[in-house]
DNA sequence: TATGAATGAGGGTTCATTCAT
DNA sequence: CATGAATGAACCCTCATTCAT
């Protein structure tokens, strides 16, 4: 076989081991089934990752990337920060949706020691596009003056509470629109409000 | 053995359980683990628990029940309800903090389909209180006229984000004060402000 | 409770542990079960059995004793052989099918070590009876000079499998009358017959 | 390892399993043990054999198999309805005491339901060729007008009862010779014999 | 005499991983 | 590169038996 099939091999395990990892969570999905869904050999596993903990944490790191790379991408051209935050949420509670699986097998498996220190990466990184939307809004007089890290942290763990619910209880759900609404008004009346 | 000491023992292995539970995750967590832990035999354990399944949903249910009480109990004498969704986060998080491996065990067995249900309805009575809180408010006049179920939602889901914060990243909290005024007075500036 | 109770009890076991070992087998049928079963403590069964192995070997030799009994009675009084072979199958099948459980449990654990001579014991008494009608059969001049230890094999060997057959095969059973009058008379045909 | 090697290892299964089921009965009779027996890993088992149940009825359907074409063939090429009868019978107990282990063993788990429908189908097959037997004999005038179906199960009962005993009394055994002459004579005397 | 909570060895079964082919 | 039979530790759970009450 050559590099491409090699390649293509990988993909198909990774996508099969997320399906059920997500399905299953990661001790309840065995190998074998993860090599059967992927049409390989188990032998053939253990030709592209050393072991199960490798297959979970190259797959969490390919997702990962993907993830940070579209959130990336989404704000670099906004210039207004509020439209900014707003376009941030959006992405992210868009790819949520849209990998459900993933969202849940990272939840399944916060106890895990081995993948701890490149989720954190992952988070801090998320957490510092939202520091320079706050950052430039502040300086352009757009958003209070508030204390940039802390509020970022806030607004990062906002997110993480919608994303989780998008799990947990997807049939009580709220628009984004209304949770940026309020994240950006505050719930307290204001004059000729 | 007397009735004392069996209420005991089975108290001393919900503490092992969850204890173990959270750490490693139901899966990797074994019976003999939490035996041992809990100072009793294997045997013993399937004297208080009739399988594995019926002492996680036990374990669940009674921190849940407890977890409940507290908040009702934090607010049920606030009269104002700015303070009183104050005192529910407050307390919300406290607990959290105080039981990590609650949480972490909850998050961690995401994906169960055994005690969803009972899982959904607590989330739905603690959205309850919320939402009740928030009538108050809107009815003395002291909130925006807002969507109560809707806001009831999103409020719950910035606790479940904050609360998860708390055991995935303790490194990067914030104060709850902070959260609880962002809620409150959002991060657009106003005249004068 | 005094003596009277004692051998109720020990009675209610046996006749518990009797259905359930044959119903479920020896090993199958848990002490706690025939504890269940027979209205009594697990301790209770200590009491009265030292071990599991004690309640099988009892249980087996009451129950052979009063079998054996029986069939003692029903050929004592009858002079004619053949019909004292009759009554002998009579009495044996008539037993084994009012009591399969016990014919059941008996072939069940044909591999044990620890009730086989009593067993034998059993079997050697029974075909003595057998031989006793046989060698007044020949006496009288009504059987043919048979070798009588053989022939009272054979004879009970017959009556052996027609039990078997009660318990394995019940829809594909004869009558005990053919089978007795297959045994006197033979198969071949005979002159003038 | 090659398909002739794995076969081989099945064959070795089935026979430790034959033997240690017999010896023990099918309880008592460990994986563990029919492993270690077979030369073989525990999870090797589990490659050949789904389950416990299922090695007990391949090995019960395989012996069966093997010794229905034996009967089969042994009586095919006999013309003397008489001789055929002995012959049913000498194979049926040649075969008997070879195998001890799996008459044994199908007397143990007489109890159990799964296999039951296999084991009748394998007793009706057998007794249909006694009934072909007999009415042959029947036809060509050298066989009493018996009725065919009763005759044929008290024949294979009789049958059965001398299997039983090659396993339960091997010490008071008869001569088959002697058995079939009684089936075939009678015990009452004729004239002039 | 009677109870039943407690023990722990051992049951059937699974599964990550290896390695000869 | 690829296969899948083989391994054996570890899993959940049962049960005969004991013993403090």
């Amino acid at each position: 076989m050559n590099k491409r099939s090699g390649i293509e091999s990988k993909k198909r395990i990774i996508d099969a081991a997320l399906r059920l990892f997500s399905e299953y969570g990661y001790s309840k999905a065995s190998m074998r089934m993860i090599a059967n869904a992927a049409g390989i050999s188990i032998g053939g596993l253990y030709l592209h990752f050393k072991n199960k903990d490798e297959l979970y944490l190259t797959l969490m790191k390919s997702k990962m990337d993907d993830f940070a790379g579209r959130t990336m991408d989404s704000v670099k051209d906004i210039a207004d920060p509020a439209e900014a935050i707003n376009a941030f949420m959006t992405v992210t509670l868009d790819y949520a949706k849209k990998h459900k699986g993933l969202i849940l097998l990272q939840g399944r498996e916060l106890g895990f020691t081995f993948g701890l220190e490149m989720k954190r990466k992952f988070f801090k990184k998320q957490r510092g596009i939202i520091e320079d939307i706050i950052r430039c809004g502040i300086r352009t007089g757009i958003f209070r003056k508030v204390n940039v890290r802390e509020t970022a942290k806030i607004i990062f763990s906002v997110i993480r509470g919608f994303v989780l619910s998008i799990v947990v209880e997807p049939n009580a759900l709220f628009s984004p629109e209304e949770c940026g609404s309020l994240i950006l008004n505050g719930l307290l009346k204001r004059d000729g409000k």
